[in-house]
DNA sequence: AAGCACGTTTAG
DNA sequence: CTAAACGTGCTT
């Protein structure tokens, strides 16, 4: 979804950009839509003053702030439409469902974090290649990229050039989204043809568009590190639609991976108000940004990570104990008050922050995923790396985690809307092989003043 | 030891 | 009630 880099778009208001679909043409003429959806989320926030600035000296900052205002409501209401993420993945609806309920400041934010949630791999390239895995038909038809009815119509020439190139498979899906009405059911790349392109799909659009867009100089993807796939040398897996593909990013300890990573906020230079609504940042963006990215890879306690006030990467599958989710066995809904004696006996959980338990997708191909109905078990590339230690191993330290510290839950989200978690669905970059190396860290935000 | 099947628990 | 997934015993 280089598309996205198409962010500069000079078209303050959405609608009439759609409508038009013209703007981000003439400063990208290899840009092209990709999947509606990215592009146009990402063009209002691309189109920011000092982006802007290069194309509109003239326009003034208030001009812009009224631009973004405008952006942003049209791109949240965009976002809602959006929603197919959410029927294609149930675990993202919830996920959806449960932002929308919590959002206690801008009600929108949970939709749009839902939305941007269900993309539980990476940004656009990740997106299409997704669509081709097996995991990708698991939950459903590959989604049609609804929103965005625009590119497409415009840019037919870059179109099929740039998808044939980095996505030979997507190509058919993303023509048949790009239809009229977002094709209810795009059906591209479903069933088993989606299983085949798995291995050969999408690599990362890094290549290819880095050169179109200014902004973007890296990769041509709005993360100035998502191309980090290639930073963090796991672009092989990506590419090669290895099941861990389907986990979130983890290449937190991946700079370029990371979600928002870089100078991504500096580098858009967007208005402080923006960001602190748009990007969440109420609180010092390293924390809501972790939180928010695990709000959209776990449903559960996936949000202990940043409740570290030490702001230490989350517990890795190698010491997830200390998250104090599963210590000991203790189910970590039944609080710490089953520590006591009969503990064990319960249910464990998972621990939400290992690697697997970041996925959001079966793989559907494992023994787990074809045996769902009889061995009711969990795919195995989700499988938690703590429940596959034996219940009594733990280190016996129990609930050492800070969702404790703060009162909060051990499985209770955070209830905070940090702008990364909107960007967290572009961090495709994964590296699920080390997940004690995943986790994000503060720095893969790149919130800096 | 790994995988599988089934009982059981948990959450929606 | 149903689906998801953990626990555990059996099989390979």
């Amino acid at each position: 979804m280089s598309g996205m880099t198409s962010g500069v778009c000079v078209e303050s208001d959405l609608s009439s950009m759609l409508q038009r679909s013209s703007a981000p043409s003439h400063h990208h003429p290899n840009h092209h839509g990709y999947g509606g959806q990215g592009q146009v989320s990402w063009c209002f926030l691309m189109s920011s003053p000092a982006l802007v600035s290069g194309l509109a000296p003239m326009l003034d900052y208030t001009t812009e702030m009224d631009r973004y205002r405008s952006s942003i409501a049209t791109f949240y209401k965009t976002n809602v439409n959006m929603n197919m993420n959410v029927t294609n993945f149930p675990q993202s609806a919830k996920l959806a469902a449960r932002l929308a309920a919590a959002a206690p400041i801008f009600p929108p934010t949970a939709a749009r974090l839902g939305a941007m949630a269900t993309a539980p791999w990476g940004c656009h390239d990740n997106m299409n290649m997704n669509m081709n895995h097996p995991a990708a038909m698991f939950w459903g038809r590959p989604k049609p990229v609804a929103t965005a009815p625009t590119h497409h119509h415009h840019h037919p020439s870059a179109t099929p050039g740039h998808m044939t190139s980095s996505h030979p498979h997507s190509s058919s899906m993303h023509q048949s989204s790009g239809g009229p009405g977002g094709g209810g059911t795009g059906g591209g790349s479903e069933g088993g043809g989606a299983e085949k392109h798995g291995h050969t799909a999408s690599l990362p659009v890094s290549q290819g568009t880095a050169h179109h867009h200014p902004i973007a100089p890296s990769n041509g993807n709005f993360l100035p590190g998502y191309s980090g796939g290639a930073d963090c040398g796991v672009m092989n897996k990506q590419g090669h639609a290895h099941p861990d593909m389907m986990g979130l990013s983890e290449g937190g300890n991946c700079n370029g991976g990371g979600v928002m990573s870089g100078g991504f906020l500096g580098g858009l230079g967007l208005p402080p108000g923006v960001i602190v609504m748009a990007m969440g940042s109420a609180g010092g963006g390293i924390s809501d940004a972790s939180s928010a990215f695990q709000m959209t890879s776990g449903q559960r306690a996936l949000t202990d990570c940043q409740q570290h006030t030490n702001s230490s990467p989350c517990p890795s599958s190698s010491s997830p104990s200390s998250s104090g989710v599963t210590a000991g066995g203790v189910s970590l809904s039944s609080s710490s008050s089953s520590s006591s004696g009969t503990v064990a006996k319960r249910k464990r959980k998972r621990c939400g922050v290992c690697g697997p338990c970041r996925r959001l997708i079966n793989c559907g191909v494992c023994s787990s995923c074809r045996n769902r109905k009889t061995g009711h078990q969990i795919c195995k590339f989700r499988k938690c790396e703590e429940l596959k230690k034996k219940p009594g191993g733990g280190s016996g330290v129990l609930e050492v985690s800070n969702a404790h510290i703060d009162g909060r839950p051990p499985s209770q989200p955070v209830r905070r809307f940090a702008g990364s978690s909107s960007l967290s669905f572009t961090s495709g970059v994964t590296n699920t092989d080390t997940p004690g190396l995943n986790e994000i860290q503060p720095e893969d935000f790149g919130v800096s003043d």
